[in-house]
This record gives C-alpha cells, sequence and structure tokens, in this order.
RNA sequence: GGCGACGUGGACGAAAGGUAAAGUUGCCGGCCCUUCAAGCCGGAGACUGUGGGUUCGACUCCCACCGUCGUCACCA
C-alpha cells in the first residue's frame, strides 16, 4: 500500500505543515514548574458540579504555579451544542471565582493559542490526520452504522470483547484500489487509527491523582476523524494539549479507559505526554446504594441550584475545597479568617476514590462561611440573590439599607459568631420579624403556663422601660417583672427548687420572645428591641395581648 | 462479559510498616443560660470489605475473593 498516495488521496488541500503549526504555537515560556492547565467542556448550556470541581482543580494547579489556565470549546459534537452555552459557563465558573487567562470567549477567542473552539480547528487536525494516514497508522473506514451494530451483535454472540479491532476491522487491510472506488462513489468515510496494540500487554502509568496504575493496551481503532471532518474527542484533547502546550490534564476518572488509546496517540505523533490527574466521581445515596450524580434525576448536580438555593459562591468553594483536599479543614480550622487563596493545594491531597455528596456538610460549611462575613457582605450579597429570586424581599432589603445592615449585625463579628443563616433562601425567614409584612408566628407559648400570667406579664413588660440603656439594665426589669409574678427571677435557683416558683426569667423572656419575634428562638431580645423601636414592639405585644383575652 | 479504579465509624477523610486508628460533619446527652439553630464539655459509632500470605510488627506490601463505581459510540 502507498500511504502517501492514499493521505493525498483523502487529504488534497492541506495546505500548513507541522512544522508552521509548531512555530505558530510555540513552547510557553514559562518559569520553572509553571502548570498550564485547561477546562474542556462541551458546550451543551449544562454547568455541574463536575465542571466546579475539575475547574477549581486546574485553577488552583496553574495560578498557584504561575501559569496559564485556558479554556477550549469541546464543540465537536454540533447535535449537543445549545446557543449561548460559552457564555452561561464562562458567568457560571466566574461566579466561583474562575477566571481565564486565555481561550474562548462569549463571542471569540482571547490568547496566541487558539482558535480555542474545536470546530475552528479542523484544518490543524487534517495536518496530523494526513500525517498518521501516510505514517500507516490511520485508515479510512466506510462501515455503515448497521454495519457497525452488525459487529457489535456478533461479538455479544461470540462473547469476544467489543469494538473495531483484528477481524472486526473490516477496513484496516484493504487495498488502494478498493478505497478509492469507494471514495468516488462518495460513500461517507471516517478516519480509524491503526492500533498495534494487544491486551496482552500492559503497562505501568503514574496519574497525579491515582497513583501508579497498571493499564492494558489498546487494540481499538478508534475514530479519529467523524465522517464530517470534524474530531472525536479523543484525537482532539491530543492534538490540542500539545499545540496549546498543556502540561497538566484535570478530568474526571471516566477517561482512564480511554487513557491507553490516548497514551498512543501521542506516541504515535511524535508528542510529549502531558501530565494527568483524573479525578473521581461525585456520588450520591440513591436507597442503599451510591451511584455518580446525574443530570436527569438529581437537580443539585446543576450549578443553577446552589445559585437559586442561595449559597454563597463561597459555601460552595469552600466545601468543594474539603472534598478535593483532605488537609484543607484543618487548614481553615487555623486560619478562618484567611482568603481562601492562601490555602496551599495540592494534588497529592487529593482523593483517588470518588466522594459522596454531602449536603448536610455543605450547609455547615455555608453557615460558617456566612457567619464571618461583614454585615456589609451579607447585604450585598443577599440583595444580589433577592433581585433574581425574590423581587419583593430584594426591594425590601433596598428600600432601608441601614435598617437592614442593623438586622444582619445582630451577633455578628467576634470570635462566635451567630450562624442564624445557612443560605440566602433562609434568610426572609429569619429576618421578617423586623418588616411588620413578613412578620408570622410560628410557635405558639408553652402550654404549661397559665394564660392571665402571660398576658399579666407582658402588659407589665409594655409599661417598662423597655428602651433600657443597656442589656444590663433592661434584664433587671425582665427579672422584677418576673420576680412579681411569682417566676424566679434566677434560673439555678429556680433549678434548686421548681416547686417555688412558676418557672423563671428564661420563661419569661420566652413569652415577650414569641409575642415580639413570633418564633422560640430568635437572636438576643435587646437587640431586637432596640432594632423594632419602643412603638413596634408595644403594638405586636398588645395584639398578642388581645388574642390572648380571646 | 472484558478492562480499570476504588473499599478506614452514617458522611468526608488522617495515619506514606511501629504505642489507645486523627480531625471534620451528622446523631445523642450535659453544661452555660434571657431563646437557640450559637458556644463549651462529653458520649455512642471502625475487629480499617473478606480470606490468606510476607514481617518481630500490616490500614499501609503481595495474592485471591467479594462489593461499589466507571468504561467498552462517527458523546464528550
Amino acid at each position: 500500500m502507498n500511504f502517501e498516495l492514499l493521505a493525498n488521496t483523502l487529504f488534497p488541500n492541506i495546505n500548513i505543515t507541522e512544522q508552521e503549526l509548531e512555530e505558530r504555537f510555540p513552547p510557553r515560556r514559562l518559569a520553572e514548574g509553571a502548570i498550564v492547565s485547561r477546562m474542556a467542556p462541551s458546550p451543551t448550556g449544562f454547568v455541574h458540579l463536575g465542571n466546579l470541581v475539575q475547574g477549581l482543580t486546574s485553577e488552583r494547579l496553574t495560578h498557584q504555579s504561575g501559569g496559564v489556565l485556558f479554556l477550549r470549546i469541546e464543540d465537536t459534537d454540533a447535535k449537543r451544542e445549545v446557543a449561548g452555552a460559552v457564555e452561561t459557563l464562562i458567568e457560571s465558573l466566574g461566579h466561583y471565582n474562575i477566571n481565564f487567562d486565555e481561550g474562548a470567549t462569549k463571542d471569540g477567542d482571547f490568547g496566541s493559542y487558539g482558535p480555542y473552539r474545536q470546530r475552528r480547528r479542523k484544518e490543524i487536525y487534517h495536518v496530523y490526520a494526513k500525517k498518521l494516514v501516510e505514517n500507516g497508522m490511520a485508515y479510512p473506514c466506510f462501515c455503515t452504522e448497521s454495519e457497525l451494530e452488525q459487529i457489535h451483535m456478533e461479538q455479544e454472540k461470540a462473547k469476544a470483547n467489543f469494538g473495531y479491532f483484528g477481524k472486526w476491522a473490516l477496513w484496516r487491510d484493504r487495498s488502494y484500489e478498493e478505497i478509492k472506488e469507494k471514495l468516488d462513489s462518495g460513500a461517507p468515510w471516517v478516519l480509524r487509527f491503526r492500533s498495534n496494540g494487544s491486551i496482552e500487554n500492559k503497562f505501568k502509568f503514574n496519574d497525579l491523582i491515582k497513583g501508579q496504575m497498571t493499564l492494558t493496551e489498546n487494540d481499538i481503532d478508534y475514530v479519529l476523524l467523524k465522517s464530517d471532518g470534524i474530531p472525536t474527542y479523543h484525537f482532539a484533547h491530543v492534538v490540542d494539549d500539545h499545540l496549546m502546550r498543556t502540561t497538566h490534564v484535570v478530568r474526571g476518572d471516566e477517561w482512564i479507559s480511554t487513557l491507553p488509546f490516548h497514551i498512543q496517540l501521542f506516541n504515535a505523533l511524535g508528542f510529549k505526554l502531558p501530565k494527568y490527574l483524573h479525578i473521581g466521581p461525585l456520588m450520591k445515596m440513591d436507597g442503599s446504594s451510591k451511584r455518580k450524580l446525574s443530570k436527569r434525576k438529581d437537580p443539585e448536580l446543576a450549578l443553577t441550584y446552589y445559585k437559586s438555593e442561595g449559597f454563597p459562591p463561597e459555601s460552595v468553594y469552600e466545601y468543594l475545597m474539603t472534598i478535593l483536599n483532605s488537609n484543607f479543614e484543618d487548614w481553615r480550622r487555623a486560619n478562618p479568617d484567611a482568603p481562601i487563596n492562601d490555602f496551599k493545594f495540592s494534588s497529592k491531597k487529593m482523593n483517588p476514590a470518588g466522594s459522596l455528596f454531602d449536603n448536610a456538610k455543605l450547609c455547615d460549611v455555608s453557615k460558617n462561611v456566612i457567619s464571618r462575613m461583614s454585615a456589609e457582605k451579607v447585604y450585598s450579597s443577599l440583595v444580589s440573590w433577592a433581585e433574581e429570586f425574590d423581587a419583593d424581599f430584594s426591594a425590601k432589603l433596598k428600600k432601608d439599607k441601614e435598617y437592614a445592615i442593623k438586622i444582619l449585625s445582630i451577633g455578628r463579628g467576634g470570635k462566635k459568631p451567630r450562624k442564624d443563616i445557612t443560605v440566602w433562601k433562609d434568610a426572609k425567614a429569619y429576618m421578617g420579624l423586623f418588616y411588620d409584612e413578613y412578620f408570622v408566628k410560628t410557635d405558639d407559648f408553652p402550654e404549661q403556663f397559665d394564660k392571665n400570667d402571660i398576658k399579666n406579664i407582658l402588659n407589665e413588660y409594655i409599661c417598662s422601660d423597655i428602651e433600657a440603656a443597656d442589656n444590663e439594665t433592661w434584664f433587671e426589669h425582665l427579672k422584677r417583672i418576673a420576680e412579681k409574678y411569682g417566676f424566679s427571677p434566677d434560673v439555678k435557683a429556680y433549678k434548686a427548687s421548681p416547686e417555688l416558683y412558676k418557672g423563671h426569667v428564661g420563661d419569661v423572656s420566652t413569652f415577650i420572645r414569641i409575642a415580639l419575634t413570633g418564633k422560640t428562638n430568635s437572636p438576643d431580645l435587646f437587640e431586637i428591641t432596640k432594632i423594632l423601636g419602643k412603638e413596634r414592639v408595644i403594638q405586636r405585644i398588645k395584639t398578642q395581648i388581645a388574642k390572648l383575652g380571646q
């Protein structure tokens, strides 16, 4: 077989040389140890946690090393492409502080290693496709879909391995004449790799996350170029990551099974193999068994879910960090206020297995993250969330910013801030008591107390100096009221001999709390009183007394 | 079915052959106390998937088995 003739027949119009490409995309001039990595998603419009996990890992690795992070759009499957997907992607990742140094942008490219959309790189792939044909390492295949199905069925029957290889590789060793004839008839064809591997051969491979793995050589003649001349993922990956000078490939571990093929391709093309980091999948409990988070079944896979629930991006980021780097939690405990980028991210600390996604832990992390924010920051984040998901609430917050910030300042600051808000969605219920329109009574008075006692105490309270100078003075009033109605002003005394009292000062404050906030738990009552103001306090309590009178 | 990865308390995960197998989260309880979802203290929960082997000694190394997940497309 004259491979050169075949190559020229297949690719008659190539007018760039490999040499020219090498020169156009020279090795990057970066400091020693600088990592070049990328995100290479398909533009399906669906951005999920897996993307984030992978993006976060690449981002940290590159930027921490003074390297380059770029965005490449794997749009080789036109069927799955969704308009506006690139924009969504950049926005979603930007939301999590993952920003690119180069790559695809909303409507173009930025950087000198492009184009960064694979479909615009068709010519480039063909240079290498032709080279492979010339070297006898690739050949056209004219099998139809149904022929391929037939092969699969026969393999199933024969209990053979699946795939296009060995005697099943129908077009692997056809003559030039046969190929030419098919070609002239206008039959569609794909370009297949001519694998020289054998599944008898195993080899060791070192993955930066999985460690040393034993892999089996690939013996399948995978498709390199689809019938439309667009490469498959495999071919595009190898060509692009070579020309874009990627040093580290971070991707999901579902790719491990085709890794041997990728390695084969790198070798066949004479490219240097990048380092690989294969990340385990995010799992979820489904009944009693684990499974990979699924796009169809699990809304929590989509990044939009976290946004609409009102998880601050920082919370999701920190939670994923606890999963990605096992020493992150220890670091965070030691440095509660340090910027997250001070953490030294290391691929060595990544777990080779897939982890279960734990919503409870995410919530805990989120509570902590929000509790450490300043009231200003909470306010602005909350408002921007509400603008999108709760217009009414957002209007209310914006109408009186100072008031909102006063509310959000309760129990904030100091070493041990309160952790009342987990997600922005919760904020309305938490803050609602300060807005008459949102004020709802959710709890009732404890049944063991006499209604008249409660009424009397509430009455007495609004007659007292409820706007006391300080918390202590205020609490003194409360104690006096308690005493007057047979409640112990001292909790210890009450516990020592409960039979002497109707209750204790804590119960008294519960009455006021329920009347004032509608709930059995709330932040500090004195603080609340100061914010609500005397008139509204009196009004709420009077309303409550009236209700009790019925 | 082939191939591969993974298997430490409910969850996340330390311990890269050496004392009672960290810590976080969740659960339970107590304390504190003007409430609590906060804080403090404590508790339960693991014969490190199973069975062999190497070793003075194994979560750690080797073998087998089991289980879970992934993958076997002109999808990525």
